[in-house]
DNA sequence: ACATTAATTGTGT
DNA sequence: ACACAATTAATGT
């Protein structure tokens, strides 16, 4: 775990409050498709991303989903530390992209090293700012961009966070992420397949 | 190997 | 949005 955390966090963190890290933090391995966190659930900690992709969802009262943004290395969720600072049930839902390893930081320790280590201040602050820019580009595309362009932007991360061209995904999966329905996607995804952008098969998406 | 069923995708209104 | 057809995968016999 220590060469871990050396490995991606070395050149920011100070040597001292690595050891901490290890020595609070507890390493979790998830396999795909595995959710980490729900809403409503109590948060426990703060995740730090060692490798993999989680995804991050809102849901409404209703039950709608929306993809908010990914986690990936290097990343934590500090939108949600802020967040649950007060209330400390969680508003959003964790699911992993891939495989995923990570550190869970307890919330109590981050108010100590906040106050020991300027570099862990840094890091907060920095991540703070990543997440929120990620948050606005997901609300620009919301409220500028048609659905197509929204797809089309869905699919290109999607490829980039699982490093494929092939994406197993469903037309339904796809509809629950981006809020829509199945048909529209379907009919989209059909359109990109006329224009050349997409090649599709059953279960799977292969982007070109 | 075959039949049955469920899940996914395509299309017209 | 809804209904239905067509296609493919999964399961049991």
């Amino acid at each position: 775990m220590i060469l871990e955390l050396k490995q991606l966090f070395g050149a920011i963190f100070e040597e001292e409050l690595i050891h901490e890290i290890a020595k609070v933090g507890t390493l979790r391995e998830v396999p795909e498709d595995y959710m980490l966190i729900d809403i409503g659930e109590q948060i426990k900690g703060i995740p730090l991303m060692i490798s993999g992709a989680i995804k991050i969802y809102r849901e409404n009262a209703n039950g709608d989903e929306l993809l908010l943004y990914y986690l990936e290395e290097g990343d934590s969720c500090t939108l949600t530390y802020t967040l649950e600072m007060n209330a400390s049930k969680s508003k959003i839902r964790a699911i992993s992209e891939l495989p995923s390893k990570l550190i869970m930081i307890p919330l109590k320790q981050m108010k100590v090293w906040e106050q020991q280590y300027p570099s862990w201040r840094n890091f907060l602050f920095r991540s703070y700012q990543i997440r929120m820019d990620e948050l606005i580009e997901t609300l620009d595309s919301l409220a500028f961009d048609g659905l197509e362009k929204r797809l089309m932007n869905y699919l290109t991360e999607k490829k980039r966070v699982n490093g494929k061209d092939e994406l197993q995904i469903t037309h339904q999966n796809i509809a629950l992420e981006l809020h829509s329905s199945r048909v529209v996607i379907s009919r989209l995804l059909k359109k990109l397949e006329l224009s050349g952008k997409i090649q599709l098969r059953r279960n799977e998406i292969l982007m070109v």
